[in-house]
DNA sequence: CTTGGTGCAAAACTTTTGCACGGAG
DNA sequence: CTCCGTGCAAAAGTTTTGCACCAAG
């Protein structure tokens, strides 16, 4: 897709207005990336102060619409955005909380299968990938050794 | 895993008691399957009219932490609760709302490949995976060649 | 001018938490 | 008898909405 300037494109080459809410909630998607709402709302009032969260949240919604930008629920606290780029998802450590991208390729084959087998198109657009990365991993498999038998499961491990 | 027979005893064992309300919210997912909390509330609340919501998010909080019951987040709308099973995850139309069940051997390569590529243990567990059914694939396809050339977005795909 | 967009305030919705009482073990 | 689990109520956190005014086109 595209950075800003072209975005801003979209937005009235479809008819809606160019405000300068509109232009600096995509920029600091743009500078931001991954960013909450209420991030947003930040980042923007450093230059408009005026600024409410609601607009932040209509302008979110609108170029979410026009897949502008990417919506991308975390399970808990607020989702996050993201300018629409090419497609690709991310890996989430529950470990460190660390994200990192990951291309679109490896979902190739799965979303083939699903089209052929079921005839079901699969978005799979920007997903999240929870899981453990290498250094969270092992970091773990040693903490586990060390308190080795204990189980009772009371403490839980990492949802 | 297993039924809510098995479940309770997990629950004693690990040395949670056995409460009527923690029997009901367990029997209402495994009879309903892919529940809200408040349509687990809902459920309870006919054998049981003085159920509160909270216990209901409590019990539910308690058994997904005993790895009992699978939280999905549907991206809108509250988190859905089933029964665990055997690994699996849903398709998600996002034209009928309907959800099928899917294999997860689908995943296994994708999980195998961020093993070895990163060193990522991927969780990849009960995903929701949002699409279009090859039934609704079809009517939207219809649709748009009844409407082809209008385009201005406004509309909106569904989303 | 006209209508769409904004700010403000309040509400909606889901989930969590504090507290005191009652029942399971 | 002890203290875990519950009901009740209130709060917290995120997102949405109604309304009057303002500004983009």
């Amino acid at each position: 897709m595209a950075g800003t300037k072209q975005a801003l494109e979209s937005l009235k080459e479809v008819g809606y207005r160019l405000t300068p809410q509109r232009m600096l909630v995509l920029s600091a998607i743009q500078e931001g990336g991954h960013l909450s709402a209420e991030e947003v709302y930040g980042r923007v009032k450093e230059e408009y102060a005026f600024i409410d969260i609601a607009t932040v949240y209509r302008t979110l919604a609108l170029l979410k619409r026009l897949r502008l930008v990417t919506e991308t629920e975390l399970g808990d606290g607020p989702a996050r955005y993201e300018l629409s780029t090419e497609p690709h998802h991310h890996l989430v450590c529950r470990g460190c909380g660390e994200t990192t991208p990951l291309n679109d390729d490896l979902f190739a084959p799965l979303r083939l299968t699903l089209r052929e087998r079921l005839g079901f198109e699969a978005e799979l657009e920007h997903l999240p990938v929870f899981g453990i990365c290498s250094r969270c991993g092992a970091q773990g498999r040693r903490a586990e050794r060390r308190r080795a038998g204990v189980a009772t499961e009371r403490a839980g491990t990492a949802q």
